[in-house]
RNA sequence: GCGGGCGUAGCUCAGUUGGCAGAGCACAACGUUGCCAAUGUUGUUGUCGAGGGUUCGAACCCCUUCGCCCGCUCCA
């Protein structure tokens, strides 16, 4: 499937729409049309139903430790900034970066290190040689004074053994402090001449938002950049109010924004997007346990719901791709038709996250030493950053114990899953036409029927006789119970098509003999076959096969 | 952020040297037909991505900008 056939399609279906497009755009928002609201909303549903509202806390499920509870929040998206801080993102979230024109690589600013040396430079095509005072950098932490002098000879084009006739100056610095940014003196990292940086520029990949009419930047706060905080921060009060009892998961689901540096691919990777998330706070030694548990049962779970194919794999993460808090990832990933061949992208993500979220929110952010998490300080050795003070431990009075529930988090991303079911859905076959033995390319949506926008479409086979009051009587009825359309223009045969291509999986239509024994036609989207139902059965008929 | 390509009707696209902005599909109305994009007639559809410049005259040339695609970079 080419991916441009599928963005037509969403834009003249109403699935997907340019943000903003009258003005010509915004790079990485994009807006749902009728049909992809309806569309996305019932991916929410079906995600909130089957992990939340459906869940049995009775029952012990297939590869589950034991039984669990399961509920629901919804957080505001502005949340204290200390929230931030304690997380982690607002320091991995802010940095000032810089870019070589030369090498076309980024540094992070306060990663460059540099010191003044002065040299005799060999001129270029036979000019005469002069002496010149340049700033040789490097990110290299360890042996940075070897890294300088190796800079700074093949800089000079002089050999180890000439390394005397280098005059340095004393002191390794940053480059922060050169004034008003003028870095012409200055040997890139990785640059052979001298003036290739470019002016440090902060990469804010937070949303930075001002709170209160009256506001100035000390009321600076932060769109979040996850549901997942909102969570941890109301742990305590969900165990307090809702009478859970570890193991217990909380779901949320709602918008979350990041600058993201390319946004592509279609809504791929968009700045404005919906995440569904569970945070499962459990017993620490059953923890790696809930971990396997958790992990297959979303896998299975976008199988159910239509991707079934090769194109859906599970991605167990590498020790050393591993965020600073986890002790196991593993991403649910589906191979979009605009990747390259052989390339997934990444769904959801199954992390371990340990105790690393409620400590953090007590006790100050935290960061990996070895096999532990402990406190990180700043230069003045107090916390780098203070946490809420609040305990954050719970009780559990029947064992009598007191612990730091341990986090398996299932994060997935509502407009990701969107996309992957409206790309797996994509069909191309051939149906019969009214010509007899001839066939036609026919485009449709092969849509679980829990996901489609439209459920059933209802059809006079002709406009008289009757017919079309029949099935506006039908439509009236099952309107109660499900999204469905409503269609007497034209020939049949080209609403059929136009319902395929929507990925409506039922069409339904009153003929000649409605009239005589109350029976419809129910006509299937995926084999076009048609089997006779009673009008008073329909909905029951229905609702059983959309399930 | 860098390099390359592109932007014309709802969609797919044509548009000659700078000289009246087009086609197919789709869509709408009225018929005929009556179970898989059938068919007749009629009709609607445009800031030519945006802003500026050159010119008697710009979809076309120049500059700026926005967006899309590809490659690099980035992706906690």
């Amino acid at each position: 499937m080419r991916m441009e056939e599928l963005v037509a399609l969403c834009k003249r279906r109403g699935f997907l729409f340019q943000s903003s497009e009258i003005y010509g755009g915004l790079n990485g928002f994009w807006d749902y049309g009728p049909l992809g609201v309806a569309l996305k909303r019932n991916v929410k549903d079906a995600w909130w139903n089957d992990m939340i509202v459906r869940h049995n806390d009775m029952k012990v499920l297939p590869g589950a430790p034991s039984a669990f509870e399961m509920t629901g929040l919804d957080c505001s998206i502005i949340m204290h900034p200390q929230v931030w801080k304690c997380s982690g993102h607002y320091d991995l979230f802010h940095d000032f970066m810089i870019d070589c024109r030369e090498s076309k690589k980024r540094y992070r600013f306060d990663h460059i290190k540099g010191r003044w040396v002065t040299g005799l430079k060999h001129g270029e095509n036979g000019a005469p040689a002069e002496r010149q005072r340049v700033f040789v950098t490097t990110i290299e932490t360890e042996n940075e004074l070897e890294a300088l002098e190796q800079a700074a000879l093949k800089y000079f084009g002089l050999r180890k053994k000439d390394a005397d006739s280098l005059e340095w100056e004393e002191g390794i610095s940053g480059i922060d402090s050169f004034p008003n940014n003028d870095f012409s003196q200055v040997l890139g990292p990785d640059a052979r001449h001298v003036g290739t940086l470019t002016e440090p520029r902060e990469f804010n990949l937070m949303f930075k938002t001002i709170v209160g009419a009256l506001g100035s930047e000390d009321d600076a706060a932060f769109l979040r950049p996850e549901t997942a905080q909102g969570i941890f921060v109301n742990f305590k009060n969900v165990v307090d109010s809702a009478r859970v009892r570890v193991p217990f998961g909380v779901g949320q689901i709602g918008k979350s924004f990041r600058n993201e540096i390319t946004p592509r691919n279609f809504t791929f990777r968009s700045r404005e997007f919906e995440q569904m998330e569970i945070e499962f706070f459990c017993h620490p030694s059953e923890s790696q346990a809930w971990y396997q548990f958790w992990r297959d049962r979303r896998f299975k779970w976008y199988v159910d719901m239509g991707l079934a194919g090769e194109r859906l794999r599970m991605r167990e993460h590498e020790q050393a791709e591993l965020a600073h808090y986890s002790v196991g990832t593993a991403d649910i990933e589906y191979a979009f038709p605009f990747l390259p061949e052989g390339e997934y992208g990444e769904l959801e993500g199954v992390a371990h996250r340990g105790d690393f979220d409620l400590r953090s929110h007590s006790e100050g952010k935290l960061v990996r030493e070895g096999d532990s998490l402990v406190l990180e300080k700043g230069p003045d050795g107090a916390p780098k950053w203070r946490g809420s003070g609040k305990d954050m431990s719970y009780y559990d009075d029947l064992k009598k114990e007191r612990f730091i529930p341990h986090v398996i988090e299932p994060s997935s991303g509502a407009d990701r899953a969107t996309l992957a079911f409206l790309c797996e859905a994509y069909q191309v076959d051939k149906a019969p036409t009214s010509e007899q033995g001839k066939e036609e390319e026919r485009v449709y949506l092969k849509l679980h029927p829990r996901l489609a926008p439209v459920k059933a479409a209802i059809f006079p086979l002709v406009r008289k006789d009757g017919m079309p009051e029949i099935a506006k009587e039908i439509y009236g009825e099952l309107k109660k119970k499900m999204a469905v359309q409503y269609d007497e223009k034209g020939a049949v045969g080209r609403r059929y098509r136009r319902q395929d291509e929507i990925g409506t999986p039922f069409c339904i239509t009153v003929d000649g003999q409605t009239t005589q024994d109350q029976t419809v036609t129910l006509r299937d989207r995926d084999t076009l076959e048609q089997t006779r139902v009673k009008i008073d059965e329909l909905a029951k008929v229905l609702e059983e096969r959309i399930e």
